[in-house]
DNA sequence: GCTGGCACTCGAACGCACAGAGTGCCAGGC
DNA sequence: GCCTGGCACTCTGTGCGTTCGAGTGCCAGC
């Protein structure tokens, strides 16, 4: 186990190296930090650092920076989470509080995060999986074409076109709305499939097909639209990436466009609680010289989506997850409230 | 006037700029193009055409680059717009006719405008202002709570929630549905405030609030929504930028953020043709280093809002307008049909 | 276990010379 | 009048050697 001082140490090389972007040398760190010892010391516990792998040189003759195990050590032992000023707060709310529906309120949490953190803000929208029914509605478009709308509890529309094997009429249609809703408003999305599956038999064999064709389209809304959506923000952000930029952002940006990547980005955080994974902890390959800091949120004790931002692994953790989980809390308050 | 043969230098010099990103001198020229003329009757051509402005030297004793009056001209008069090969021309249909729904079909034709020109797409959402009315749906969630559901024919859907001054009956909602759609179905958004200003007065008194506080919603719907959405994709090309892309990248990117100066951009775009903005012709700062391809594309004959590209001035023009084009004309098939 | 001293290493910065590409201009030829 | 070959000139980019300074590792002493 590490002393105390050397802890203190790692502690100071990663807040000096965050705030300059230089490796630090032991000069420098006595200086900036009254540790209470010489540098001579100092260079004694950088050398131990270095053989237990929290920080390395870029070469001989150069300071340390921290390794992505030294980030580690230092989120997880060193750092605390720092709380927003009061300011920032109420600067959150008034923003977020404007937002006239949910693709404003998600638009607007992404830029806020960005703008925060001066980082590349991901936000997801709210999954259908863990969300309830607050409607679902039938229109009838032509004799054999229905639209079928879905509405749920955090605010989201979905709708589909749906082509009836045979033309069906306003009582019936009248009829099955009413049924489909008083068996799936309030339900979960993964309850529905239980819930409507005896639904065909009720109803005359000639609408039988139909019943059967709205049903299928319905499940199918609900299987396909738990891939979820996201979208990202701040990406000029990554133009403060470092020196060498050109052939550090390229893999990010690239996977950053690939949602999919993204998606299991956040589905690998934990549900609860804020994760932070670090370098090559994130199995992309083109994210492994960033850091990703993600939380979930939701509109009431459990988590509906996850939001988080992306940045290098040289970046001020402590802040950062402060404003990540500051905005979380806030954007599950307006989704409670609406 | 410039001779035939000063256009065909600057052809060459456009077209040998594009290819290898550097500045290309008068004996490369005669080299790879036959021009019929030795080096030294090229250099006074090309003494002529930086006189006139068309190109311009980074420094002494370098090669020229075309300036932005060089690449206007080079659009104008001398590049024809390059039509796709029939393979790709397959590729796109195919591509976009997987599609489910409009959501999807923005999606897929801004990542396929991205990578068929490996430059930034950008594609704006059919906009509400020259679309006509579908359906209009208005459901009751509680006594004084009404979802008002809009459904135009490019197949967008907006959903606003209403607080109704007093409660309304479901004769009345039936009522108010049937006549509100009898006026507005396939109605142009433009004529629909017209349509409906008498409606209130046809109601009950009690009724009243109810039916101008659901029309005022219908209406604000159709202004707010005007304001229209788009999506870009295809950042990590700005990577292939340039050699001293930081400082390139960076206004660019936050251009792009800027959904404001998006739609600025292509709105300015003419509405029937191709509109290609060259470097300062931009009215943004930010894009003065990059040139936008745009263009109109609709469902019927009409253009109902526009896609384009965004990439550096040096860039293959008649092959971005080539895919521009094809891809516009593809998608508006696609929303002709569904 | 901490400290001061010291020799050593290595990258960044600077100056300098050189090669190469490209130009402008001029005199001569068709 | 227009094109061409030749020539001197002007740059930039590159390679090389030197210097400078930050930072290290190690050691002897407290």
């Amino acid at each position: 186990m590490l002393s105390e001082r050397r802890l203190e140490v790692l502690r100071a090389i990663v807040q000096d190296y965050v705030g300059t972007e230089e490796p630090v040398g032991s000069k420098a760190l006595t200086e900036r930090h009254s540790l209470g010892v010489s540098p001579a010391t100092v260079r004694n516990d950088m050398a131990v650092l270095e053989d237990e792998g929290f920080i390395a040189q870029p070469h001989t003759s150069a300071g340390r920076i921290p390794t992505d195990k030294g980030y580690r050590l230092f989120v997880d032992k060193l750092a605390g989470v720092k709380p927003l000023s009061s300011p920032e707060r109420r600067a959150i709310q008034n923003f977020l509080d404007g937002a006239v529906d949910l693709d404003d309120v998600v638009g607007r949490t992404v830029r806020l995060l960005a703008q925060l953190t001066r980082q590349v803000a991901v936000v997801q929208y709210p999954s259908l999986t863990r969300s309830t029914v607050r409607h679902v509605e039938l229109l009838s478009l032509a004799p054999a074409r229905l639209m079928l709308v879905l509405i749920t509890d955090t605010g989201r529309v979905e709708q589909r076109m749906i082509d009836c094997p045979a033309p069906f009429g306003d009582t019936s249609l009248a009829d099955l709305r009413a049924r489909l809703n008083s068996r799936v408003v309030g339900r979960r999305f993964a309850d529905v499939p239980r819930l409507v599956q005896d639904l065909p038999e009720s109803f005359e064999t000639e609408d039988r097909g139909t019943v059967s064709t709205v049903l299928s389209v319905l499940l199918e809304t609900l299987v396909e639209e738990t891939e979820e959506r996201l979208i990202i923000g701040g990406t000029s952000n990554l133009t403060r990436f470092g020196h060498d930029f050109p052939v550090m952002i390229r893999p990010v940006l690239e996977a950053l466009e690939e949602q999919v990547v993204l998606l299991k980005l956040l589905g690998e955080a934990t549900d609860s609680g804020m994760t932070v994974r670090i370098g090559h902890e994130n199995a992309h390959e083109g994210l492994n010289a960033t850091s990703v800091v993600a939380v979930g949120y939701g509109s009431g004790d459990e988590a509906v989506a996850k939001l988080g931002v992306v940045g290098p692994t040289r970046m001020d953790y402590p802040g950062t997850m402060g404003a990540v989980r500051a905005v979380a809390r806030y954007v599950g308050q307006i989704l409670a409230e609406s």
